[in-house]
DNA sequence: TATTAGCACTCTCCTGGAATGAGTGCTAAT
DNA sequence: ATTAGCACTCATTCCAGGAGAGTGCTAATA
């Protein structure tokens, strides 16, 4: 038995009423609502065989259907076109994006603000991961008892920290020095280049410090990998106005879901590896299953080549898919101008 | 009518007996489980001589009492003494602050969650707030397109970074002379130190970027007030196993509550600004009235005048203020150790 | 042959009343 | 002053019955 065209008009219109609604959807309903001409009885017989096909499911006898995990990817997959964001929303976002930004942090933060406003869902937003970022600055600040800060600043404006370890009768001007050598050296580079190439030239200028300049340079290397990659999370609050989280326990499954950041950032880290494209997982298709009954669409933004993140909008099952994969869409693009622009 | 030592024992049998089981208590319970020597009738003549005085509430009528928020009040300034914590607890706060740290933020963080874990309530901990910090390092680096970026390091192992305009045709030579020169005079002086005196004798030698070095003064006596103090919060998931909080449309004003950074930070900045000791709000003693039904134990640590901070545990008022008190004061004395020693 | 009207059936949800039980307040006895 | 006893109150639980929504099946219809 194949899905004809009428089982899939009748499929769309279920599954667009339980997605406005939040209640089983009956024969009758779908009769009067949308307009296809049929009569209850025969959208009856439709739907049994739909539900066959595990299209759909029945909470109980005596109630309407709802949409299965399957029904939910076939409109995904088939029926559904994303939905342009309406010139209202769109004109939200310009203005968002106009205002002077100064950090890139900011701007992730303001992205993933809009995305729960707009959506009334949850919103994930992951930091940009720099790739070959260039080296601005290298500056070894002493802090006494053998302890000296190493700042380093890559491009655009990332600043990493670390508190090290050195010899106790290292000078300031030591480290003015060492300071002053790496900079020459390092400045523009990239973090690759660095370590190939140049390393070498560095430990002849500074041999006194051989140890020091080693552990300092490590640390510079290992900034490509650790930029701990921070997620930005917002639209809690909004998610759990959705009618599937009246009841408290499934809000405390999602709540400790929502805690772990190590597992969104994980969720997110995958996107960002994707092409380009958006990506809608939905219920079971999580690795973890904590999430039942959510799903999640996701896509990735980024700077040609130099620097790649993802923003997904996590929301129940029962989610509108055109609006928020339109959204999704158009927001990742801007992002993405947004921070090209930061990025020169 | 006074309040005589037998109601005084009734009352904490009360307080007690409902802060471990979140039900409205009883005569007979009481009766029953804390061997006053009285029947249960005398009991129920004493209640309500308690509840016509305030202490106590009744739900409705055929229910035990419950304690009123002024009865929270007196069990808490008259009826209690705080609990010094368990060996057992004691050690794992020990064996916590042991770990090797590395920066404040770690500190702050783990001590965030050692309260929530060890109280099963909310924890708020604020980042340390400096005073009078000295300054070790000054650094400009050029960014490109009329852009610089201003790093200042403070004591112990703070940096603030802010972008800023620079005219055009200035060159990152300039910039390193101002540096330089910002740094011979800055390093060491504190904050206050830097504004009044020096100054002057900064402008006479960078009299060509006047503009550029007037903003970084700026920016650094700002660096003052706006040491963004952050707020860590945990434990939230904790919280919400509270029986209080079954009811979803409480879980949900407590987690918009939660949710407002601001006011939190607000609240403990407050607590801050006390003098030493513990301060107990109940319920409606708070200045915003969202949180009906919770109560807030905080404390102040400092580290000798130069950087202070708050520690709080956000709890239902129904709250085991016993141990909840003595918690935070061990807690507090021993951040304030940890911290000493990060500042050396 | 596909569609539809009609009808019996199922199941949830709501309502109202009765039973249960915990706890009180009052009165009279100790 | 304390306590035993008793009538009373009120929330909670349980059950039965009716309403309502929706289905599946059968027979009639185009």
């Amino acid at each position: 038995m194949g899905i004809d065209e009428r089982k899939k008009e009748i499929l769309r219109a279920i599954i667009l009423d339980y997605i406005a609604t939040a209640e089983p959807v009956g024969s009758r309903t779908i009769a009067r609502k949308y307009g296809l001409g049929i009569s209850p009885a025969t959208i009856r017989n439709e739907m049994a065989d739909l539900e066959e096909m595990g299209y759909l499911e029945q909470p109980h006898t005596s109630a309407g259907r709802i949409p299965s995990q399957r029904g939910y990817r076939y409109y995904v997959d088939r029926l559904m076109e994303p939905e342009t964001p309406a010139e209202e929303e769109k004109l939200v976002i310009k203005t968002n994006y106009q205002a002077k930004v100064k950090s890139i942090s900011e701007v992730i933060e303001r992205t993933g603000q809009l995305v729960s406003q707009l959506t009334s869902y949850a919103a994930l937003v992951s930091t940009p991961r720099m790739i070959g970022s260039a080296v601005r600055h290298v500056q070894l600040v002493a802090m006494g008892e053998g302890k000296a800060m190493v700042l380093v600043i890559t491009e655009p404006e990332r600043v990493q920290t670390h508190v090290i370890d050195v010899p106790e009768n290292i000078t300031g001007e030591d480290l003015e020095t060492i300071s002053r050598v790496l900079n020459a050296k390092i400045r523009g580079h990239s973090l690759n280049d660095i370590r190939i190439t140049i390393l070498r030239e560095i430990y002849l200028e500074l041999l006194r410090h051989k140890a020091t300049v080693e552990y300092i340079m490590e640390l510079i290397g290992d900034g490509e990998e650790s930029t701990e990659e921070r997620v930005y999370l917002g639209g809690v609050l909004n998610i759990l106005n959705q009618p599937e989280f009246r009841n408290v326990e499934k809000m405390k499954t999602l709540l400790s879901l929502l805690d772990q950041e190590g597992l969104l950032s994980s969720l997110l880290a995958e996107q960002a590896e994707q092409e380009e494209g958006i990506t809608v997982l939905i219920g079971d298709e999580f690795k973890c299953d904590l999430i039942q009954g959510c799903s999640l669409v996701s896509a990735r933004y980024g700077v040609g080549g130099r620097a790649v993140g993802a923003l997904a909008v996590l929301g129940p099952s029962r989610m509108d898919y055109a609006r928020v994969t339109g959204l999704v869409d158009y927001l990742t693009r801007n992002l993405s101008r947004v921070l090209e622009k930061l990025y020169r």
